[in-house]
DNA sequence: ACGGAGATCTTCT
DNA sequence: GAAGATCTCCGTT
């Protein structure tokens, strides 16, 4: 299955948003291939987004948010969980745009995910954008990295696109309450109808 | 089924 | 010093 390119992250960070519905997110991990097809996203894009890591400017943690299109953006929150966000708008602008991966359907390495999420019925393991980076043992090694080298651990495939019909919008989620309108209720999510795996909020 | 609170630490104020 | 692009557990209904 051939990968995602360059010229793919290279647009409008909305675009892409959608457009990474379907698509397949895959670890080569050392234990073997970890993957699932992206069934949610939320768009962070702009300086003006109040909800955006972005939104205060350039900052060391932030940086690759004004870089590159196609490097991964992953990021530590509540002294637990790691967040995993893809760079996406057009190239050579010095604007913050990332995606979060906000759930997953499970599709390969089905043991090593059980593993990293014992205990808990699959329908659990890749529900939510914590959720999935456990799954699939994402974490701080895979921050800045560029998704489209051929050597690179972490990677998307074309998968299947999903096509307008299928396709949800709604606001986003789990914004803070310093954000404000039209902020709060910008529809930057994005989701597969009625598929098993979105997130439960 | 639903709601509230604690965990836990990095980043920015 | 506080809040955060969250999850889980424990209580009550």
């Amino acid at each position: 299955m051939p990968r995602l390119s360059r010229i793919f992250y290279s647009r409008v960070t909305i675009e892409v948003a959608r457009d990474l519905l379907g698509r397949t997110l895959v670890h080569q991990s050392s234990a073997g291939r970890i993957a699932g097809r992206i069934v949610e996203t939320e768009a962070y894009s702009g300086f003006g987004d109040e909800a955006s890591h972005g939104y205060r400017g350039k900052t060391e943690r932030n940086a690759v948010m004004f870089g590159t299109p196609g490097f991964s953006y992953v990021y530590f929150i509540y002294g637990n969980y790691w967040m995993m966000n893809i760079v996406a708008r057009p190239d050579g602008v010095d604007y913050p745009g990332a995606v979060l991966i906000r759930a997953l359907e499970p599709l390969e390495g089905l043991e090593l995910m059980a593993s990293n999420r014992s205990g808990r019925p699959q329908r659990d393991w890749t529900n939510g954008p914590g959720k999935l980076t456990l799954a699939l043992n994402i974490d701080a090694q895979h921050d800045g990295i560029d998704l489209t080298r051929p050597d690179s651990p972490l990677f998307l495939e074309t998968g299947q696109p999903v096509p307008d019909s299928s396709v949800e919008i709604g606001p986003r989620i789990g914004l803070g309450r310093r954000v404000s309108e039209p902020w709060l209720s910008q529809p930057w999510r994005f989701w597969i109808a009625n598929s098993d795996f979105v997130s439960g909020q």
